[in-house]
DNA sequence: GTGGTCTAGACCACT
DNA sequence: GTGGTCTAGACCACA
């Protein structure tokens, strides 16, 4: 069972936050093809946070093809496998990169001092 | 002088774009202590964005002592030098690291993934 | 005997898929007037939903008259013949066929490309 | 310009029918590469809905990459066409046409008469 | 019980 | 001015 938890001070939006977990807990083989999610009412109560939100976070992920919804039975975690194609998953971490270490540079923090803070939480996953 | 480039898909706001390039210009030393910027409507002009927003990131970098405007005659960087202490730069690298590590892991890419495509872009910087 | 199945992803309510198809069974003539029907228990395991699932699209076909249920006994077709009037039919006909190019021109999907489709299935029925 | 109109009485959500619309002048070529759609609070007010429901369409527009949005300027007709691949939109177009043969056979209407009523609407668009 | 939709109204971030 | 997010609360549809 996946521990959501949200951080009102990150300046992440909360259903981003909510989205972010879920795709990781998929990564990372915590949640399986099929499972069950909380309900969108049992998961706002226990975020405290509206409904709405939590709609909203499913909402997309399943426009996204990554859940699968019933109305009137529940939320699952689609049973295609996100394969997100190599083509996607490599621009979105070229992207992430540039956007790092921009950043880290306009702080002047070198790449490879990231790589090297980086290398600390190396084996954090499976 | 520095090429400004802002690229509307990344997500991250027009003047934040404009401040990293600018920190990111001194932290290179593209930008020299007491060196003019463009004007706020050149630089407007130039990058085809409002006036505002070319304002909004010169003032908020003012604020942090990194530039100094002087009334009539322009823009400049600041003569003080940016020292910006050891410990906030280890608190960003910190805080930088572990929001890029989650985000990552949400689409399936593991540090060791960020570190190898991280290591492509080093030497760029001392 | 009727074969029902049902889709779980077309996004059509199960209880209206098991009303299409019976009302399909009587319109092609598998499913006769006084004909016994599956009880609700043996379609609710059959299909692998819930009672009241079954329990409400027999409902509605009893409200339209074209089931008749007898307490203790189970549910039949109806004995009247099921005679949509000729002006219903037509209006249904046309309401469907207006939401239909709707939807599909939002796809950028022609009516012509519709005919030319649908010619595949003519002469499934009378 | 497009006229949006919603029917409220359609069954089919404001937010579908606004994205319907969308969808739709893109392919008749109404609405074209670029183009700035009426913005939302401007939508709302037309369509006398609440400014969370056409934000809603645009969102899911926005994630299907039909739409590009610029925080404080406007939403805007993506740039990359839609082409929607060859493959999906068969798909849609046969799930289309399933669906729509089976309501309508359990009203007794055959697929040619289905065929019939729509050769009347060809040519509706360019 | 589940999710789906909508409203009214608020406050924030960006241009 | 633009869009983005969130809340509180309502009512509906489905299983």
């Amino acid at each position: 069972m996946l521990e959501f938890q949200l951080d009102a001070r990150s300046g992440v939006p909360f259903y981003r936050q909510i989205i972010d977990q879920i795709r990781f807990g998929i990564a990372t083989g915590q949640l399986k093809m099929g499972e069950q999610l909380p309900t969108v009412r049992s998961l706002a109560v226990q975020l405290k946070v509206n409904l709405n939100t939590v709609t909203k976070a499913y909402k997309e992920l399943e426009i996204q093809k990554i859940l699968e919804t019933q109305q009137g039975t529940g939320t699952f975690i689609g049973s295609e496998k996100i394969d997100v194609s190599v083509r996607e998953r490599r621009n979105k971490l070229r992207s992430i990169c540039e956007e790092f270490i921009n950043v880290a540079a306009a702080y002047g923090i070198s790449p490879k001092q990231l790589v090297d803070e980086l290398k600390k939480h190396e084996g954090g996953l499976s």
